[in-house]
DNA sequence: CTCCATTCTGCACCCACTGCAACTTTTCGT
DNA sequence: ACGAAAAGTTGCAGTGGGTGCAGAATGGAG
């Protein structure tokens, strides 16, 4: 995700990126005041400028601008360490590397993230939405591992790696909204991973 | 889920389940034939002979319709045992011994069921309704952990393990999908679980 | 058979969302 | 500096999903 204020950006991208955060930031103020369901899409474009129909162009439904959660992907320097065996040479441990630095990707929009959050867990209809948008990256995580896999004597399961990354996400982001969103998402990650382990690594009775 | 002769139902319930599949079944047969977009709610009521406000009695949604998934809960013989900490004493292989079973009751919805996933994988966009679906049972697995989780030396990790039971179901789902449906799903979760446990169990490089 | 509870249904309505075309703004090349 | 092309905004008409209300119809109980 590159800063507006470092690349040589034209003003028509300058002003897409600014008119779609105020579209998110409308949404989610709104919804936050009076509830999802009093809240419509003429609200939402009138609050950030626009025209509804223009609110169409940049969402494809009033579910997505209010989640408002930024398209993020792994980087390459990221991407590469992980198809490459790095940094651990743990399967697990690696791909909690990943999502450890894709948390790390949505620092800037800290604040756009906890609104979302708490958007969430006043209005649980939005969970599909929110399971779409974490699910898009599924297809990403899988095309990383299948990458890892074919120079790899021990290849990771390409179907359940993806869903334990997402799950990785998911608890992580939980931890984090039941910390009241103190610090950093990514510091509540190796305590959710050693926990994973520890529940599905056990063998025996006793558990 | 019990079954309609087996019970003194009276006449109105047995049309309310009879009305609800006669819509289910529409709605899959439809979209199978047309696809999603081509099919309205209006089609899918006069297809079941009720009219469209009678649909919304039935289902919140189109989506909801076209999944068709049936109510399922855990039985009180397996919650039981569960929560006595049986049947293994091992929490994960005893939470997919409750997956195994919830997949059992399914057996009498296998035609649907069918149906419903061959949907879901040619409309994309019903794959976070499905999902959320499947997460409505989230609740029922925590309290199930949590009872059991009262009385054991080693409790189950209540935030973790309702997403491991979620995660099975799901991932067997799949297996099940990509073998075209032969067989019973449950049969389908012993390797799933196998190779969950591969994938997290395992310590050091190499993986 | 009557009364009550439940469900069906028609209707009017709101809202989300879409496609099309005209207009406006930004970018690029000369 | 200017004109052409590309990109984006917007109004409008339209479709379909979904809701609340009230009257009609149906099933259950006594």
């Amino acid at each position: 995700m590159t800063d507006t204020a470092l690349t040589d950006e034209g003003l028509r991208e300058r002003k897409k990126r600014a008119r779609r955060a105020a579209l998110v930031e409308a949404a989610q103020v709104l919804v936050l005041e009076r509830g999802f369901d009093a809240v419509t899409v003429e609200d939402v474009a009138d609050a950030a400028g626009v025209s509804a129909r223009t609110f169409h162009n940049y969402f494809e439904s009033k579910d997505e601008a209010v989640l408002g959660l930024p398209d993020t992907s792994v980087g390459p320097e990221i991407g590469d360490r992980f198809v490459s065996g790095g940094p651990t040479g743990n399967g697990f441990d690696d791909m909690a590397a990943v999502i450890a630095a894709l948390l790390e990707c949505l620092a800037p929009y800290a604040e756009g993230m906890r609104r979302s959050m708490e958007i969430s867990r006043r209005e649980p209809r939005l969970l599909p939405q929110q399971i779409a948008f974490f699910d898009r990256q599924r297809e990403e995580f899988r095309a990383l591992i299948e990458a890892r896999n074919a120079g790899a004597a021990a290849p990771i399961d390409a179907e359940l790696g993806p869903r334990i990354m997402l799950l990785l996400t998911e608890s992580t982001a939980t931890a984090w909204s039941r910390a009241d969103y103190v610090g950093a998402p990514e510091d509540y990650l190796a305590p959710v991973a050693e926990r994973l382990r520890a529940l599905i690594g056990a063998e025996g009775p006793g558990h």
